[in-house]
DNA sequence: CGTGACATTGACCAGCTTCAAAAATCGTGG
DNA sequence: CCACGATTTTTGAAGCTGGTCAATGTCACG
């Protein structure tokens, strides 16, 4: 899921037709004054299901995963969350799924009740939350036909070239990938083994290879293609 | 059940509480005033992938479905909308799938530039623009642990739970479903012989019945255990 | 009635999951 | 720094769910 495109320095809005003023600063350094940081351990939660919304938080430093557990265990990693993300902003009154930090998190925590206050005052700080939200939709939709209507092998080419358009400032061929296979293959719709299996598989035929610190993309032109995304 | 056509004088929604329902006058009755009734035919488009989001809609009689499509022709039906619900409202710039009337619709349909207009200058209506969105992305985090994580049997139950929850006003016991199969198919991520003989087992377990016009639920708490049991 | 779209049912089997176990990696303390 | 246990990842084998292909049945509508 491509949930981590706009990056803390961003100072534009994006949709441009709505907000045709110059270079204004991101309406979201409005809430700066009322932020504190906060630190979580890996694995530790940040909110849980039902827990009223009190913060939200954007991300600083570090990976956090959003949850949805059936009772028998099931599991449904809804999204990653990357450095500049905002996070707990989607939903209102109360959580509707779990957050947990990937890695150790660096937060940035605001309260609920400033942001809301802020957004009946500023227009465009209203504006960029909607823009916020309509993008996690995008991103969402894109997500529903993988799980309902992709391969295993598409899923696995999809994550990757998902996690590669995201890291593309840093490195040139490794992607990092700080979630362990339970995370990819619970983002995925898919069990463990087949991740494991068919990154191996993907390996074997020369387009990845699988290293201890992520995984390097040999050939980017044949996993969008394994992808089967015509979009962009 | 009527919408939009009265001019009630909104009322103040207060900040914080998700109030999406479809009964009591809001903030949306402000853009009644830059609204024309439009009439959609079966089976035709109302808006395709790609295209600037000029309008959106407000669905008055009939059903919408929203349709992603992959270059081989597979399929994945997003969601469908009722009387009351908002259309093209989620996409910012450009319409990211396609909208297709699934019976026959009528709409009554808003320049996209007066509502953002609208939007800007009147608080109460972005808030509740936000509440649509945010109630949009809860039901579709739903979606994604059924399309990850529900065999097929929870699948259909699922759907049968939604549908009849969606329609508890109408009827006691019948579930009418204006969409064929394939449509259930494409929004479950399940083939069309699935979904048919998923139903058949639940009718020969006398917790349904299927008949022409729609499916009856003789036994819904049946009917709710399977939609979230596991499936042993 | 005849026709076409849609739904159901059956037979087969491919892809993925599950169960099991080995291999690799991480973490911790001596 | 190494050893050892715990966790994670990989690999293997077997089985099942659900998909595909094909045929039949049903209904709406001219």
């Amino acid at each position: 899921m491509r949930v981590g495109m706009q990056s803390v320095q961003q100072t534009q809005n994006s949709p441009g037709v709505l907000n045709p003023g110059r270079t204004a600063p991101d309406a979201l350094n409005l809430l700066e004054q009322f932020g504190r940081t906060v630190n979580v351990l890996r694995r530790r939660e940040i909110y849980r299901l039902g827990e009223p919304t009190e913060f939200c938080w954007r991300i600083v430093a570090g990976c956090v995963r959003t949850v949805t557990l059936m009772d028998d265990g099931r599991r449904q990693v809804g999204e990653f969350l990357w450095p500049g993300d905002l996070l707990g902003m989607d939903d209102l009154g109360a959580h509707d799924s779990d957050a947990e930090a990937v890695t150790h998190v660096t937060l940035r925590r605001y309260p609920r009740r400033m942001v809301e206050a802020l957004a009946q005052s500023h227009p465009a700080l209203a504006l960029r939350l909607r823009a916020m939200a309509a993008a996690k939709l995008r991103d969402v939709r894109q997500q529903m036909i993988l799980l309902g209507r992709k391969t295993a092998r598409e899923k696995i080419a999809s994550f990757l070239v998902d996690m590669d358009r995201r890291s593309t400032a840093t490195s040139c061929q490794l992607v990092e990938l700080p979630m362990n296979r339970a995370d990819i293959a619970d983002h995925l719709g898919m069990s463990v083994e087949t991740v494991s299996r068919l990154l191996a598989q993907l390996q074997h035929g020369g387009i990845v290879a699988v290293l201890r610190s992520g995984i390097e993309l040999c050939d980017r032109v044949a996993l969008r293609d394994l992808a089967c995304e015509s979009r962009h």
